[in-house]
RNA sequence: GUCCUGAUAGCUCAGCUGGAUAGAGCAACGGCCUUCUAAGCCGUCGGUCGGGGGUUCGAAUCCCUCUCAGGACGCCA
């Protein structure tokens, strides 16, 4: 709705443009001002043909305010001030939104812009070596929120967790949970730089040695300790991102890379097209005709293989798959990657711009003040599943996905745990609990509901907050989906929440005429929909009562 | 040394492609419950947008430079 709007204002405008004696009309953009005694919406139009025109921007905003055709535009009115134009739109018009609202329900907001694409999101891959940490969390909140809000705008989308299931790392592991088995009968644990010291390896021990006793103190380990360490931290991961409402389409394990030959028909591929060479007895990949610092090894001096070659042996698959866009969630730790992945796709014939990399930066756990050391070797580690028990999904979430993503973000658990004001989630989800509650009231004094299909006593100056609030909520999904910006949405649902809860300590919503409180009523109902659906594009649930 | 982020109110953060007197929440302070949930509302206080240059009619936003903080610079993954 507000969409039409803006785009019959932008295509009026820009009719009015050509009467102007202009080489080039420059593009018409509509912006929110700040201060709401500027309008809903507002343009700078007049401003940027100052210059061609060589006229006083007021003049020229004067002029073509003037020459709206308000009535047809759902204009109230069109104000020129300080050489922009402040459009106010109608509230009568604007309040249409809620019978809209009412009969979409869930489907509100629903945009139909990625049509035909089909978009990958990989994000958490977590290497399985211990547990997720706070780190991950952040990243597991990104993607997934971000996975909903394009959804909603009508992109196919399929979410992925690659899984480091071949490399060193699971021979480290391996070596690790073998230690710790050692310990459990009393002998000397040797535990080096590269392993994995977190209090998970010792737990798997124990369930090795629940099973099959001192079995292995005598026998090969190896293969079986493998298996089930694998095993072990693999259920544990899927466990802690399901009960974060974390779901994965696809979990991709880099060992099929290997077993269906991948690995080896990219290395093939890399050599044939000219892209290695030999120096120093190992294999080198020329990433740096792709914007890369310096060249990365491909095959290591010892004929063993880098994570390089897996890697982009994994994006040639996705590749295969005909995503029209890859997106990659990564940690700040990995930015070098960066030059590195968007190189593998053009080795590929891909085009660069088909990898979106997204990059979070750090979290850093507060706790009374002072940081709260994260390390997955430490044992001291801050994991995902400690928070989500502390401070629950639905907050944790929403701390998450409040912030952008480049920001170093700080994570304090003391306001974490506190279910008050203090925590913004149950700002948001109080509004709805109230609006709940009202509807139980207005059940209990048994009062009819009238169907109405037009608004006779709703008083516009106390709700055009509100409704534009309402209204503006598919624009918001737009923004989000496009730029990636899941952030956008808990900062939306705070203003509406805001917005309720003016308007509910402001006006009482059951009253004695009926006609005013069905009126109400449906204006409360409305925006109860789109809170709920607002909190479930970043992962969050609703209470009925708090 | 090179590269990536960041630096905005006491704290946590918004600020879209440059636009109007720089915003929100929390904290602090002052008000508002005999009536639908006070986890709420209304108001006050609070900022040389890290420093310095530059571009522009106009800069928190773009460019240069410096400072500080986090991260990355491996034949580990």
């Amino acid at each position: 709705m507000i969409h039409k709007i803006l785009a019959d204002i932008k295509t009026e405008l820009a009719r009015l443009l050509e009467t102007y004696d202009l080489d080039e009309a420059p593009g018409i953009i509509i912006e929110k001002p700040k201060d709401d005694a500027h309008g809903d919406f507002a343009t700078n139009i007049a401003l940027r043909l100052a210059r061609p025109l060589r006229k006083n921007p007021q003049l020229i905003a004067e002029e073509l305010a003037g020459r709206l055709d308000l009535g047809k535009l759902c204009l109230e009115k069109a104000e020129a001030a300080s050489g922009f134009i402040n459009f106010f739109i109608d509230r009568r018009q604007l309040s249409k939104i809620v019978f809209q609202i009412l009969s979409e329900k869930t489907a509100y907001g629903n945009l139909g812009i990625g049509k035909g694409e089909h978009i990958n999101i990989e994000f958490v891959s977590a290497n399985p070596t211990g547990y997720l940490h706070i780190g991950h969390g952040r990243g597991a909140a990104y993607g997934d929120s971000l996975a909903r809000i394009m959804r909603k705008a009508g992109y196919r989308v399929s979410t992925e967790h690659y899984v480091n299931d071949a490399g060193n790392q699971i021979h480290n592991l391996t070596l690790s949970i073998y230690e710790r088995y050692k310990e459990l009968f009393g002998l000397p644990a040797q535990l080096g730089e590269d392993s994995y010291h977190g209090p998970e390896i010792i737990e798997i021990a124990e369930r090795i040695k629940e099973k099959k006793g001192d079995h292995y103190l005598s026998n090969p380990y190896y293969d079986d300790f493998r298996a089930f360490g694998l095993e072990f931290l693999l259920d544990g991961l899927k466990k802690d991102l399901r009960e974060f409402r974390v779901e994965f389409d696809t979990w991709f394990s880099e060992q099929s890379l290997y077993d269906s030959g991948e690995v080896e028909g990219t290395l093939k591929h890399l050599q044939a097209k000219g892209y290695t060479y030999e120096k120093d007895g190992a294999v080198w990949l020329k990433t740096t005709l792709f914007g890369d610092e310096k060249d990365r090894v491909l095959v290591k001096s010892d004929g063993s293989l880098t994570y390089l070659a897996p890697d982009i042996a994994y994006h040639a698959n996705k590749l295969k798959r005909r995503f029209t866009q890859l997106i990659d969630v990564l940690g700040a730790d990995h930015h070098g990657y960066v030059k590195r992945l968007k190189a593998a796709i053009a080795f590929l014939g891909g085009n660069p711009d088909l990898l979106d990399i997204q990059i979070l930066q750090m979290v850093r756990a507060l706790r009374g003040g002072e940081e709260v050391k994260m390390s997955k070797r430490s044992g001291k580690a801050i994991t995902l599943r400690d928070l989500i028990d502390e401070v629950g999904t639905d907050a944790l979430r929403f701390m998450y996905v409040e912030k952008a993503l480049n920001t170093h973000m700080d994570l304090d658990l003391d306001l974490a745990v506190k279910h008050s004001n203090e925590n913004p989630v149950y700002y948001v989800q109080y509004a709805y609990a109230r609006i709940a509650s009202v509807f139980r009231v207005s059940e209990e004094q048994n009062i009819p509901l009238l169907d109405i299909d037009e608004f006779r006593t709703l008083d516009f100056g106390k709700v055009g907050k509100l409704l534009l609030l309402l209204a503006e909520y598919p624009l918001v999904i737009e923004e989000a989906a496009e730029k990636r910006l899941p952030h956008k949405i808990p900062q939306y649902l705070l203003n509406l929440a805001a917005a309720l809860h003016g308007y509910y300590n402001d006006e009482k919503i059951i009253t004695d005429d009926p006609v005013a409180t069905s009126e109400r009523l449906a204006l409360v109902k409305a925006v109860q929909i789109v809170i709920k659906d607002g909190l479930g594009l970043i992962g969050v649930g609703v209470k009925e009562r708090m």
